[in-house]
Parts: C-alpha cells; sequence; structure tokens
DNA sequence: ATGAAAGCGCTAACAT
DNA sequence: ATGTTAGCGCTTTCAT
C-alpha cells in the first residue's frame, strides 16, 4: 500500500488527472456520478494529497518556525505550549528549533528556516546573540519579507512584531513590594546579566529604590557567571550587609538562593524575603514555597502566534507592534505577610 | 529583495537553468569561470534553493515529526531534548506536535504527518489512546511504509521499533529497595493507572512483594483518576494501615504525597519513606529532597532519533528492535538510610 | 462535463 | 562545456 497519487487514480477511472483533482475537491464542474465514484474510491484507498507537491505550488507550508533557546526551561516550555496551542487552532504547523544559546546555531537554524521551510518564524535569542549583538540573521529573514515575531528575548535593531514582558515594570513592582513589607537592604541575583531581560529587570529595581531615597549599591547585585559558584558569592553577599530581601531573576537561582539561606541559618519569611523570577513548579513545591514573578509564559505564546499568523495572513498595517504582557506576582511563604 | 531563483539567475547569465543548477552545485561539467562567476553571483544575492522545490523532487524533507502527549511534562520534555540533540547532528529538522493526551488530536497528527511533511515519525502514545487501544492510525503509516519509532508509551499491537524505559524492572527494584530497608507495608500512587507504564510498575511491584512473602494487597494501591481529591483519598489510605513506604508513579503526585505526609506529622524517611518516578527537577529541590527513579529521558530521545534515523536511512534489517532503557535510582533524602 | 497544458523550482539523464 | 527535456504531484486557467 503505497502512496497513491491523482495519476493512478486517473488511470484507474479512464478520466484525467485534472478530472481527478477536481472530483476530489469536490468542484462543481464534475458530474455528480463521477465525483462520487471517485471520491469513494479515494476515501477507501486512503489517498492523501501530496503535501510536498501542494507546498510548492501553493507557495506555502501552513509551518511556523519556532525557535528557542532552551527547552528544558520551564518558562519556553510554557511559550512553546502557548504556541503551539493557538498553531493548532489555527491549521498551522511547528518545525521547532533548539538555538542551545549558541549564536551559531541561531544563525544556520534561521538560515534553514527562511528556505522556504516555514511561513513565519517566532524567535526568542540566544544569550550568545544577545551578547555579541549581531543581528544581521535576522535582517536577512526581514530582507526576504519572511514574517518574523520575536518574544522575551528582542532587541531594538531589529524591526519586527514583538511580544516581551514587561521586565523593568516588574523589577520596579518586585523591589516596591519588598519595600513595602519593610525590606530595605534589598539584593538581586542575576544569572543572566548578559540579557536584556536581566538588565531591564535591576533598572526596575534602581527606580524603585530611588523613589524610597535608597541609595543604589551596585555590590548588592550579585552577576551569576557560568561557573560561578553561587555558594561562595553568596556567603560573600550575606556577610556584606544585613540583606533582608532577596530578588532571584530566574527560577533555578531562586530555589538556590532559598536553600543557601536556609542552609546559613537566616529564617526564610522572617529574616529575609525571597522573591523568584518565572512562577513555574519549583516555586509551587519548594519548601518554603516561593512567591515569583509570574510572566505567564502560555499567555506570551498565544500572543506570539496570534501576532505572527496575523501578519502571515495580512491581517496587520505596516507598521509593527510589540505588545508586552504584563507580570503578576503569585504570594507563597517565602516573603513577609503584609 | 524577494527569493531568487535558478531561473532568474540563469536569465542574468544568459545560460540555461540547469547550467546555473550544476554551476551552484559545483558540478564539474561546468568550465571554471563561469561556475565561479554563478557562485558568487548567487552567493552576493543570498540564493538559496526553494526547500519546496527540493523536497518533492527528491521526495524527502529531511524532517523528523515528533508527537508526544504533553510537553509540560518534563520528562517528555527531556525526550524531546535529547530527540534534537541527535537529529539537529544528523541534518534532520523536527516537526513537533501535542497531541494533549487526546486520541482524537493524535489521529489527526499522524494522518497530517503522513501526507509526506516528514521522513519518520516518534511518537508516544496519548493516555486517552492507550485506553482507547485504538492502534489504527499507527496501522495506516505502517501501511504507508512511513519509518514509526514509538517511545515509552507504546503498544504491543502496532509493529515498529520501539525504545521503552523498564518500567516492569523498575517498579520490582524500587520495592526491592524499599524492603531492603526495612519497609513492609508499601503503598503506590498512580496517577497513571490508564498507562501501560503504571501497570508495569505496579506488577513489578507485586514481584517484589510475592519474594519477599508479602502479600498483595490492592487497598495499598491508590488510583488516581483525574477529579479525585489525592487529599482525600491519602488520608484514608494513612488511616488503613501504618505505612511505612511509598512509591509515587510520577513526580508532581510525588511532590504531593511528600507534603500530605509532611503535612498530617508523619516524619519522612524515619516513619514514612517515598520514593518518586521521573527525576525532575522537582525532586532535587523540594525538602526533603525526593529519591527518585531516573528514566534517563534525554538519552531515551536519543536512542530513539537514532533508531528512527537508522531505519530511514535503511541502515538496519526488516526486524523491528525494542531498545529497553534501563532506570536508575537516585538516592536522597526522602527514604530511610542504609 | 471533461481534458490539455502550463507552471511551481529544482535535478538529472540524455543530447549536442 | 552547455542545453534540452522530462518529471516530482498538484492546481488552475483555458480550451473543447
Amino acid at each position: 500500500m503505497k502512496k497513491m497519487t491523482l495519476k493512478e487514480i486517473a488511470q484507474v477511472f479512464n478520466v484525467s488527472i485534472s478530472t481527478v483533482s477536481k472530483a476530489i475537491n469536490d468542484s462543481h464542474e464534475i458530474s455528480y456520478g463521477l465525483k462520487t465514484k471517485i471520491q469513494q474510491y479515494a476515501k477507501e484507498n486512503k489517498y492523501r494529497p501530496n503535501k510536498l507537491a501542494l507546498n510548492l505550488r501553493q507557495k506555502k507550508t501552513k509551518t511556523i518556525g519556532v525557535v528557542v533557546p532552551n527547552i528544558l526551561n520551564y518558562f519556553f516550555t510554557q511559550v512553546f505550549s502557548g504556541i503551539e496551542k493557538v498553531a493548532n487552532e489555527k491549521g498551522y504547523n511547528l518545525l521547532s528549533c533548539i538555538s542551545d544559546e549558541s549564536y551559531e546555531k541561531e544563525v544556520k537554524t534561521l538560515e534553514f528556516l527562511g528556505g522556504g521551510t516555514v511561513d513565519g518564524i517566532i524567535v526568542s535569542m540566544a544569550e550568545e546573540t544577545q551578547f555579541k549583538s549581531k543581528m544581521d540573521h535576522f535582517q536577512n529573514l526581514l530582507d526576504e519579507h519572511i514574517p518574523l515575531v520575536m518574544f522575551d528575548r528582542v532587541s531594538d535593531d531589529v524591526l519586527c512584531d514583538k511580544v516581551v514582558v514587561d521586565d523593568y515594570e516588574a523589577g520596579y513592582r518586585t523591589a516596591k513590594y519588598f519595600l513595602n513589607l519593610g525590606c530595605t537592604t534589598l539584593a538581586v541575583v542575576s544569572a543572566i546579566d548578559q540579557s536584556s531581560v536581566g538588565r531591564l529587570r535591576v533598572d526596575g529595581y534602581k527606580k524603585a529604590l530611588s523613589e524610597a531615597d535608597i541609595p543604589f549599591d551596585d555590590r548588592l547585585i550579585l552577576r551569576l557567571g557560568k561557573k560561578d559558584d553561587l555558594e561562595l558569592l553568596m556567603s560573600l553577599l550575606l556577610n556584606y550587609k544585613q540583606i533582608d530581601g532577596i530578588m532571584a531573576l530566574d527560577e533555578i537561582t531562586a530555589v538556590e538562593v532559598l536553600r543557601i539561606v536556609k542552609a546559613r541559618g537566616y529564617k526564610v519569611q522572617e529574616d529575609i524575603s525571597v522573591i523568584g523570577f518565572t512562577n513555574g513548579k519549583l516555586s509551587r513545591y519548594v519548601t518554603p514555597s516561593l512567591t515569583a514573578v509570574s510572566q505567564h509564559g502560555t499567555y506570551l505564546g498565544e500572543t506570539a502566534a496570534n501576532t505572527l499568523i496575523e501578519r502571515m495572513e495580512g491581517r496587520t498595517g505596516k507598521d509593527f507592534s510589540t505588545r508586552i504582557i504584563k507580570t503578576s506576582l503569585v504570594v507563597r511563604d517565602s516573603t513577609k505577610k503584609l
């Protein structure tokens, strides 16, 4: 039972290929009798039009390319899941690629996707790309008029639709929340200082401090490199000043911070409040459960997919949009009660 | 700068399309001078062969379809990541689909993938599919000679390559481990009793009990339905007998069990030992950290991808293989020390 | 109501 | 060394 083609069906009925094509597509041009016979035959023999031929003919694939830096990160998984949901509803498929935070892989991937394989692309930049600030590969896509939506890790140098988390605002409001709680010596632990996202959060934090007339102290910002020892840096930090609030910019780091703080004998909540970014499963189940900034990854993904699909289907003007997803704070047990 | 074709290049140089094709593919048939000129022109103008045309011509897509039930489940994410890694290394792309545990969606997805979009398919069955035991959609693929690899949630009724976790053995060894610890009243909490995977683990558990001459008591098996209240069922269970070991068949359930047991005043480790299946991030960071059965998801994914690629590239015999991934126990703090 | 022919972009066997 | 032709499977004018 090999794949069957229009040609074969045509031979069976001794008609032309185009007749069969029309019959199968239920064209009114074909007589009722012949049409039903052909349709029935097609169904019985499980005829399926060859997608490759259709793609070539119609110059579209009904496929969206998705490039994420790392799928093992729950936030990106959530976004992916949101994209999938919308894409599926609207009849699109997902060609998924992982850049592994590598610039080179990202370039190759986008080059590939630009080759006609997909109708549009959704991407969040690799860390290395953000670091290098090289955006040519995105520009190439734009030059070829391939619809592109960037999310979360975006660049001002690329003119396309974007969906971002309001990281500045999130940093600001998180710091504010600490201040309202009565915390005054606020540290930040960032494992993502390379990225715009991380820096925006710190900027928001600075603004909150300045509004409260608290001088900014850079030594309270712990910037964690790939090979750094968090344990060690944390103990330096904790010895430096009597810290009563820590904001950790990703979930794993937040959980680690929690562990270290506990291990060093501090009482989380009473002595030190901790808030993490990214509200994933860990935050909920860790002890004490972690107050966290939710970035609504799934919703973000849905928004990105909708934006792209609208663009692909020409239902948007020529101006690019930047949609901003509001964060929200999920209060749990790692912060003082109000 | 719209996409450029061979035809356009041919016009520029006043040669035939096939000459250009050959030149670009660096054929020896073309004179050095012309060849380099064309190649240079192509490069400058960023010529990229149209993938759709190539696919049609060569009747392959260098794409693998992956269908997983749920990407928000860390195990599947790991598998996916493993597949991606190998696929990428071998020059394949991934068309990813999520069945959402739905039979219907799985059927539609496979129908779509069978339409020529991919060269081969890797799939783990939806829960509903396992429950209904309807395998026609897989059989259809096989009939059309589309290479298929099933993993983790597989069916004996589908004759194809498979990669599975040794769940029977895992259940057996986990129960054994409890017994060695001195635990004798072992409960199982299963939220996946619909699936082969869940039942195999329970079967392994039974074997270990019988070897130790402990009679099997079905009331110690807590089968959790979608809408059931774990909290309530757990308290019934804990009141039923003095349980000293609990084996939870998925990570979230394990973590919940841990929480409930703690909340009811039992000392995890001393009073009750808990082992979870699936060694994800949660297990590591929860308090107390959870002893867990690792299924080596990434490795499983790599194996599945390798198996499929070998099959697609015809480097395997006609017999189908079933590769078995051994589990291993990651001992942490939720179990008694030996 | 049916069919012939062109074409999507590319490759490759077969001329010249 | 270069060109011609056919064809991958399908849709879609434009005849008939």
